[in-house]
DNA sequence: AAATCGATGTTGGTATACATAAAACGCTTT
DNA sequence: AAAGCGTTTTATGTATACCAACATCGATTT
């Protein structure tokens, strides 16, 4: 029966600002900050990452640390070196393409699922509810920041939405880990070409084709709403290419792990 | 259940060799002895998976074996709990069927590249190679089980050069994730009925559509390379409903972990 | 019998130590 | 100066001990 002395119950770290506070456990807080400086542009694409210079830089021990980098090896976001250890990963253009086309194709695979096994109506309803804001904001005609970023999350949670309707945990999970390369996403690239003219009339092929899915879907037509899907992904490629033929900022994270064709 | 150490405390000196072929470091050891032991049929689904325990299995110490569990959660044979720790995963019918239907797709996705691509005549002459092999093994007209692991062994080798003509390695990776499961693999359910008539029958099928793929491919016909792997993939699913409409022995590893409908 | 309370075991995390392999460094040689 | 060569240093992988939070289970109490 010994009880506990008078240990603090967090004594560590006392110096660190985290304004963060996270419910979740340091190795989930590990990937989660990690994932932020390498998108972030710390971390150049390339540089070897040292455990004990996390140590230092996230306030904790290396066990989470560890996880945290295994987790993120898995994501692809790091690639394990032949000796040992974790380095940030680059990306070509065909690897990013590829990611791209890999989204797609699960993507609609969900779709056609979901078309031949059916949806139930809360959920269809859900997704047209989303639908319907995305018209909302894609309304007035003019696009400040603030309607971008609302775009791009709503344009995730529809993504979200439809990867459901499938109905297989497996697929969802699936989708997920595609989606999770930041320029493989599905809103990964939106900002490209948050200020150019046509930044409007791309959004609203893309919102077409997401309403022409859910009709798919609907009506049960599993072959058209699995081509839908795909041909949805390729507005993705067609912000990667502008994406690299402009040399503009970071409207992305992580576009600097795009390593130039040479 | 008594758990007797059968080992000395510690006898970590690598000279000792246990007479098992260990190449990499304990981590990966562990990942794959657990791995064996949870498709041998050891370790039955549901069970929780505790770390001390495993210590005194595997003989090592709790680190490795944390690595391990972390990696074949993500591998998809392990469920975390939601209280912390793992346990064995069951998978339902339709699990292992999208399981199979996700394998298809992306093999379907890899022909697909590989046609539009081009493949480079080195590896496609590789490809026929193997097939040729498998034709040897389709011709006496008797097939023992020599025969059919030496099926299996080959037609997993076909089916990862194919995943290679599509030259990225991000699709590479994502099929041989695909094929973890191992009912989800090509080979996962040939051995089914492995003493039915029929056995060949189904195999000659199998070989018919590798031929045509490798063809396509060669030719250039995308679509139709696409269609025919995803097409080959609904063999394992016609496996899969013969392996659970009959209660025959555990021909297949892992088969145990597929619940009962009900 | 139901609810409460405590004993027990497990996991996630921290800290520390150490062996090995790779990398860096300095020194020597050609 | 370039190329070896040996040594030092560093970092990872592993082992081990410990702690706190949490869940489980059983016993006790009401």
């Amino acid at each position: 029966m010994t009880i506990n002395p008078l240990r603090a119950p967090h004594a560590n770290s006392p110096d660190s600002a985290d304004a963060e506070f996270d419910g979740s456990s340091q190795a989930v807080k590990a990937q989660q900050r990690l994932r932020e400086l390498i998108l972030a542009g710390q971390l150049p694409g390339g540089t070897r990452i040292a455990e004990l210079a996390l140590v230092e830089r996230l306030g904790m021990s290396r066990t989470p640390i560890r996880a945290a980098l295994m987790r993120l090896g898995e994501e692809g976001l790091l690639q394990t070196l032949p000796g040992g250890g974790y380095a940030v990963r680059t990306f070509s253009e065909r690897e990013v393409s590829d990611a791209i086309e890999l989204r797609g194709t699960l993507e609609g695979l969900a779709a056609r699922l979901a078309a031949e096994r059916g949806v139930s109506p809360a959920l269809m309803q859900e997704a047209r509810a989303c639908l319907d804001q995305i018209d909302a904001l894609l309304q007035p005609g003019t696009l400040d920041d603030d309607h971008f970023s609302g775009y791009v999350r709503l344009n995730a949670r529809f993504h979200r939405l439809l990867a459901e309707m499938a109905d297989s945990a497996l697929l969802t999970r699936e989708i997920e880990r595609a989606s999770g390369l930041p320029f493989a996403s599905p809103s990964g690239f939106v900002g490209v070409q948050a200020h150019t003219p046509d930044a409007r009339d791309m959004l609203v092929v893309a919102q077409h084709q997401h309403r022409q899915v859910l009709q798919a879907i609907a009506q049960r037509e599993s072959g058209r709403a699995e081509a839908l899907m795909r041909e949805h992904s390729r507005i993705a490629r067609h912000h990667l290419g502008l994406a690299l033929q402009n040399p503009q900022p970071l409207v992305t994270p992580g576009v600097q792990l795009i390593r130039n064709r040479s």
